[in-house]
DNA sequence: TTGTAAGCGTTATCAG
DNA sequence: CTGATAACGCTTACAA
């Protein structure tokens, strides 16, 4: 192994050239050009052979610098650790590369999402997901001129994918209301525009409108990660009268909460019932199991890939591809949610 | 008194030079030029000036072209839904990143690998960084002439960052010994030359050695995952006489071992004890939470990178960069496991 | 129908 | 020190 791939290695269209016998345009215009390229049957099918012999591939450096399309869409998500967004990565990679783009996987963390996208563009990249960076953070001329598409969050300039998640909310609401709890708190973060407030919004209107406010005091504000669930439990757990209801903005936070339930020795569901959002694979893991609103993430990732790459396809001016109706979500009732205790 | 951004769009070295009064190569020797190159500090101030105002970019296509080198990466792996493997590649992506390399991630589900890697080769990717794809399964061709280092497996051809995966097998079985167990369990993927075979043995050997052979049909092969650690504890369950111990290759399948066990109302770690391998955060998250072996994911991923840049960058014939030491494990102990229980 | 040639945006080698 | 100029591998008018 030589450190750098030397030359020597990399067969190119002109090697095919020269050994069909024919010139370069002509190798490029059978292997990548238009099909409405007229070619003889005979010269197309000696280049083809050519190449295969050859084991050639076009360069895509190359063919993007003239075409000025990288084929390459950018992924921009906060944090792969969470399943959640490690599943929109996952949807939105497999139809990227069934379409022939490649991705390129940026994880941003709380900030820096800017520096991410800037590197991109230099990579003139053919556009980018985002998921969760908060887009008004970024400065708005930083993804001018991109093709962009957001991923569960809501923006005026670029097209979304989203899920419906104001009803993620009514449903966790309304399945702890017929449980007959009265008492009732939710845990998440405060980013505006994004999902986990139209999560909180949903919830906290379905209560209102049954006559069930949710006290300020029990609005736990924090990450949507695990420390976050538990650090919001645990205040709530001080709460009297204390909670008997508990939504979570997102699953991780959802099984924070119910480690600090564990560790307090409170009873889930015997003393207080928690539902948590998103449906990750590990809450079917949990004992009890944890009781959640299903978010289809891979869905959503393939379908922000699609769409993305459909705007990038659409020649000329096909309607810029506005933001699609909300993925369905769907309550999945398991074992940390019951019947609320008797009243002291 | 100079010309304005040509285009709206992107501003290319050309733009850079009108408006700085010199030439283009100029300003390419200013700006990503040899350090070496002396230019008066008068005309660099100029470029670097005119560069600033237009905001340019070099475009990382080009450069690459002439260069012969992306400055990209890739990383596959099996399944992001795996959180370990998540680990690994936002190692590996957080150092990419600070290198100034950007990383293409693929998901190679258990075949498909291949098409990948041709993917990734016509597009001039620097290296690449395979965890858990099985390489022997690869036709050679199709990674010569790339650079490539290897997480956690390991192959004569190419460089690999591991864990004491052997020792991690040790440690289990030497935890269980202590805590008196006899009868012994293990549940892993029957994939050669890979982490989990290693552990395999790891903990095999320090049993038989310890005069504690396990029996084969204690000997559960499945894949790496929840569905496959649960059909393999079933199967264990089924068992007379039943092990008490378990060491599963990772912390997926122990996961789905642990929920085996619940749904057959076996007591863990009263009945049966159960270890697990990686440490992801949901080991914490379970109850009771999960014995396992810590393996140093991120750091894998990290070092992985870094040994992949650093062969590229190692021009000339730097020592080609063989596989470094093992990292570290350690077992880190928690509630699935116990005292094994009278002997009936 | 196929070849020639002009770029795409950079880097790199030389002269001046 | 700086500026032509030739690649890099490919696409795409435009000629032949």
């Amino acid at each position: 192994m030589s450190p750098l791939p030397k030359s020597a290695n990399r067969v190119t269209a002109n090697d095919v050239a020269a050994r069909a016998g024919v010139s370069q345009s002509t190798v490029s215009l059978v292997l990548s050009g238009n099909p409405r390229a007229r070619l003889a049957a005979e010269t197309r099918s000696r280049v083809l052979r050519a190449a295969e012999e050859l084991g050639y591939r076009p360069n895509v450096l190359a063919q993007g610098l003239v075409r000025r399309r990288s084929y390459a869409l950018g992924v921009l998500i906060p944090d792969l650790s969470n399943p959640f967004f490690a599943a929109v990565v996952s949807g939105a990679e497999k139809v990227a590369a069934k379409e022939g783009y490649a991705v390129f996987l940026c994880e941003t963390g709380e900030t820096g999402a800017e520096q991410h996208v800037e590197a991109l563009k230099s990579r003139q990249i053919d556009g980018v997901i985002l998921d969760a960076v908060g887009v008004s953070g970024l400065t708005p001329e930083s993804l001018s001129g991109m093709n962009v598409v957001l991923v569960d969050e809501t923006h005026e300039d670029y097209p979304g994918v989203v899920s419906d998640a104001q009803m993620a909310g009514e449903l966790a609401a309304r399945h702890l209301l017929e449980l007959g709890h009265r008492c009732f708190a939710f845990i998440g973060p405060a980013i505006d525009a994004s999902a986990f407030r139209l999560r909180e919004r949903g919830y906290t209107r379905t209560l209102s409108a049954a006559g069930c406010a949710v006290a300020s005091a029990a609005l736990r504000r924090g990450g949507a990660t695990v420390a976050g669930g538990m650090q919001g439990m645990r205040a709530l757990l001080a709460l009297r009268p204390r909670p008997t209801a508990v939504f979570c903005a997102n699953d991780l936070s959802a099984l924070g909460a119910l480690k600090a339930c564990a560790m307090a020795r409170v009873a889930v569901p015997g003393d207080v019932s928690i539902v948590g959002c998103d449906d990750i694979e590990l809450a079917q893991l949990v004992t009890p199991e944890l009781t959640t609103v299903a978010i289809p993430a891979r869905e959503l990732g393939a379908r922000a890939a699609r769409l993305l790459i459909r705007q990038l396809t659409g020649d000329g001016h096909a309607p810029p591809a506005r933001a699609t109706r909300p993925l369905p979500v769907r309550l999945v009732t398991r074992g940390t949610s019951a019947r609320a205790p008797e009243a002291a």
